[in-house]
DNA sequence: TTGAAAGCGTTACCAT
DNA sequence: ATGGTAACGCTTTCAA
């Protein structure tokens, strides 16, 4: 049936010590044994069960990701990137989309206990939940990307949102706009966007009181709705800042609806540089976080605490860069 | 250290077959028993190890998913439902990107079978790739999704794809469209959709000869250029359908170029119905797959497979349906 | 350089 | 109704 370490070393009239031995090249073997011995594995297409030297203590070579949604276009890249790292490591993913849902969190976190993952990559997770301390608690290597923390208990890699925010309202400064609303949904990110876009906005000594509001969720329905809500107040913007490319394509949409144009009347800056920033008409002025170097990062700092076991938690903020597209413009002047 | 079930036992003063029968409710078990059990399971937080009963011969739970890429939208939405569906029945996913690299492939399907995957489902797949062969014949449960395959050695759960061309055809057909033009990707659901294409064409007794040829990658890029080459040609296309939503919006970006209009001009359809169908500009009008239904259908077969054993196959085909948005609109009439 | 045997955490069979 | 124990496939220590 299955063939095993014994069918191996049968047919190589070794011991199934020596066999494990070349496959894990350890212990001193003879060039000749390791010779006959590989030759019988690819002959038998051996493929050693991982159940089983993971039983002994071994690594598992599978890692957690929990994401918030695996549809997400911002996600599914992420988990691409960290997927490829991982890969190259030699490890595989187990991917859980957690729909920013606690229970479902602490679900999937007690599903990546009992199958002994290496450790769990946090991309997602509520604000109030307990799941960092509670693995750190159990010794289960995490990291934590995509999303700050306050606290540096954990290796974290994250984009540097306040610079982001920052730089998104510096570029709609710099283009003449003093007028410049926020769409965003209440999370840690988006408030550090947030004191970004107003220490730029103070910077500039701009002193524009919108009628912001969190929304509750960032999907393209919102965006078009609060940038509707915003456009009908008594003193709209000249700017939007949404907080992702979805809102800000739903700003656009809302825009368009109204008769005006997209950047003639108002500009409109993202966040994320999704795909999708290509694809809105105009193409969408956006804040690029660098996906690729994020999956990356973490990946590799997970790794180093799991091989390196518990070490000084590192913190990396990657720089995200403004990626001026078609939907920004200098404001109106009177002509 | 980690608990495992030996704490529990001398926690409960019982034997460790007895607390494995609590776990499993296997063999019979005293009320009084067995409550005792549980308390100190939920007391020490207990998590079975997987790889100890997976290496009795149970089930590890794990399916593999072999998918082109994940950042992909269309397939990063059809891993989504397959991975709710999956955890619904209590398995988890682990997730490879192929990157149509039959390399990958092997090196992915040999991870997964050491990893002893209870089943592996095939989104992706070179043509010529002999992987499935090589599944059946060491009896690890298979199944193919959003990829039609001419031979039904395994669950299959498919997409009409010639339904969905014909379907594209005849709508652009009844606005009065005669000359369609084709942009694709030379795979198999492409041929298909190709030949419903050609169906509709016929059925209406149109004979439009464009210089087709397939394209060498399914993105935005290719979309524009071979909607810009069809647009050069001597007889253009007066409505173009695009054999995914990525490559109608090249087109569509193609066609606002030459300083066309959409749908004014020429008309365009996509195919899938992945969020970005929506964002385009005008809203795309496409051929839906649902991958909602697909995921959900080749979850349960594989896992049918996987408990009942090898059975008849069975093989999907689910029906696309047309969305009608803004990218379409009746030929210009002469006024 | 090689092999025997203990052990990893479960499950399942067979006793009791 | 409960417990003892072999077996699962591998790694590792210790001897030879």
């Amino acid at each position: 049936m299955k063939t095993t370490i014994y069918d191996v070393a049968r047919e190589a009239n070794v011991s199934i010590a020596t066999v494990s031995k070349v496959l894990n090249n350890s212990g001193r073997i003879g060039e000749e044994t390791r010779g006959k011995v590989m030759e019988i594995i690819k002959k038998l297409n051996y493929q050693p069960n991982k159940m089983a030297s993971a039983l002994t203590g071994k690594q598992t070579y599978s890692i957690g990701l929990l994401i918030p949604d695996l549809a997400n276009p911002f996600f599914a890249e992420l988990a691409r990137s960290i997927e490829d790292q991982g890969h190259q490591l030699g490890y595989h993913l187990i991917i859980c989309s957690t729909d920013y849902n606690p229970q479902k969190e602490q679900k999937y976190v007690d599903l990546l206990k009992r199958n002994k993952a290496d450790g769990i990559i946090l991309a997602s997770g509520f604000e109030q939940s307990n799941i960092i301390e509670q693995l750190i608690n159990e010794q289960i290597p995490v990291a934590v990307v995509a999303r700050d923390l306050p606290i540096p208990i954990v290796n974290t890699v994250s984009n540097d949102d306040f610079y982001g925010g920052y730089q998104a309202a510096k570029h709609l400064i710099d283009l003449g706009h003093k007028k410049i609303a926020v769409i965003a949904r209440d999370v840690w990110t988006n408030r550090q966007r947030l004191d970004g876009y107003n220490k730029a906005l103070s910077d500039a000594n701009i002193h524009y009181e919108f009628p912001f509001e969190y929304i509750r969720e960032s999907t393209i329905e919102w965006g078009k709705e609060m940038a509707t809500h915003y456009l009908q107040s008594a003193d709209p913007p000249t700017a939007i800042f949404a907080c992702n490319d979805l809102l800000a394509i739903g700003a656009i949409q809302a825009i368009k609806e109204k008769g005006l144009k997209v950047p003639d009347d108002i500009s409109v800056v993202g966040f994320d540089n999704t795909m999708i920033a290509n694809i809105a008409d105009p193409p969408l002025t956006t804040i690029a976080q660098s996906t690729k170097n994020m999956g990356k990062h973490v990946m590799d700092l997970i790794n180093k605490e799991i091989t390196e076991g518990i070490t000084d938690k590192t913190r990396l903020a990657l720089l995200p860069k403004l990626i001026t597209r078609k939907s920004t413009k200098s404001i109106r002047t009177l002509s």
